[in-house]
DNA sequence: ATCCGACCAATAATCGATTATCTTCCCAGC
DNA sequence: GCTGGGAAGATAATCGATTATTGGTCGGAT
């Protein structure tokens, strides 16, 4: 299935920040580039555009999003809606076994570097990832995966405006805070974590804030 | 655009239960069927999966899904899970404007008879679209286009269960339940309004408990 | 009689080429 | 000099045909 592999790494390059927002994303140029027909392009970015990764022009092709800056809040909003109550049912049922892939996701998360120094001054491939899985482990212990289905939604929605905006943000504590999540999860703290998951998310809302790519930092 | 129109007519057939749960979904059939060629059928197909209105086995084509007991619950609990939440949103935050629009909604979801003679023991298609945006227009209050998107999925998804198992239940109040929800938002009791929904969500995936297609009603 | 393997029909997946649509740039007319 | 119409090039959308994979079936060997 050839529409599989361009359809990853249609996805790969638009979450890298391979293309700038706006950019238009040409069937002819694709399929040229990986070496397959315009039909097996177009069912790749008719899947990205599916999940949000892309809009549709009609008769005008296919553009990777430029998300304005109300849009990314409303997506922290979401996720700020959402997340703490999928947290409060993992804590309500999670079992052993989840406590176990949490405290691994942590150690995992905990010992990867955020920062290569190759890769400037975004956050390394490598980190991202373990950042997702840590989130994502946390909250696979509500049981549901319909809501682990949104959850991913956001997250990739929520990841494309990061990496799109986010540097350094040197004041950030973002180990303690995940530290913390830990913590109180498995204390089976619900109050405590879902704030401190609203607190963590809040913050990361706010570092990007007024620093998307169109519209660069304030300088108040 | 002619993948849009082959796309809407597969979607609503889809929705409508023209095809029964496991069917495969041919792309040549459909093709000839309409008049199309196989690439914008594929397009169509692949857009329908994004929904998660068919399925899609590698080398084995498309298929209507057959939602199991188990995976029907699940939606009905994510439903639970988030769209009270929204409701206390829009509750706190609608307009006079959404007030107004709330009403409109009820008043035509009243008015609409809950089946035709003609359409045998299913729902009318008029009440199940007036049924869908009474319940949407009460969460548009929220004002978050993100959360709207994922209660349009679970909507969907709920929707084509129901579909295929529910049948007449005589012993339900529905217009009455909506009723109360109406008077209980637009009061702005946030809390009776939250538990009249839940109540209602509730019900709806009682009354399809062991009765999908895979599973006939049980007698016990 | 049963099991294994090779043929075969059906269809999923892909391709190369064609048609329709939009954009741009140029030139005639005002 | 400016504006509107129109051709030309680019690209999006669609098509018809080709290739690859699957699932079933028929035949032979044990």
């Amino acid at each position: 299935m050839l529409s599989e592999q361009v359809y990853a790494h249609l996805r790969d390059a638009i979450m890298r920040g391979d293309f700038a927002p706006g950019d238009a994303l040409k069937p002819q140029d694709l399929a040229k580039d990986q070496g397959v027909s315009l039909a097996v392009v177009r069912e790749a970015l008719v899947r990205v555009v599916g999940e949000g990764l892309a809009d549709r022009l009609p008769n005008r092709g296919f553009a990777v999003p430029a998300f304005s800056d109300r849009r990314w809040q409303e997506i922290a909003e979401a996720r700020r809606t959402i997340e703490p109550v999928m947290l409060r049912m993992a804590i309500e049922r999670g079992d052993v076994d989840w406590e176990a892939r949490v405290r691994a996701a942590h150690h995992r998360l905990a010992r990867t570097p955020a920062y290569a120094q190759d890769e400037g001054e975004h956050y390394s491939d490598a980190w991202a990832e373990a950042h997702r899985l840590f989130h994502r482990t946390l909250l696979e212990g509500c049981g549901n995966p319909v809501l682990l289905e949104v959850f991913d939604r956001m997250w990739t929605a929520s990841e494309l405006a990061r990496r799109w905006s986010a540097r350094r943000t040197p004041g950030r504590d973002a180990v303690g805070e995940h530290g913390r999540l830990e913590e109180a999860a498995l204390a089976r703290d619900a109050d405590t974590a879902a704030e401190v998951l609203t607190r963590h998310l809040t913050l990361t809302a706010a570092v990007l804030t007024g620093r998307t790519h169109d519209e660069p930092a304030k300088e108040t």
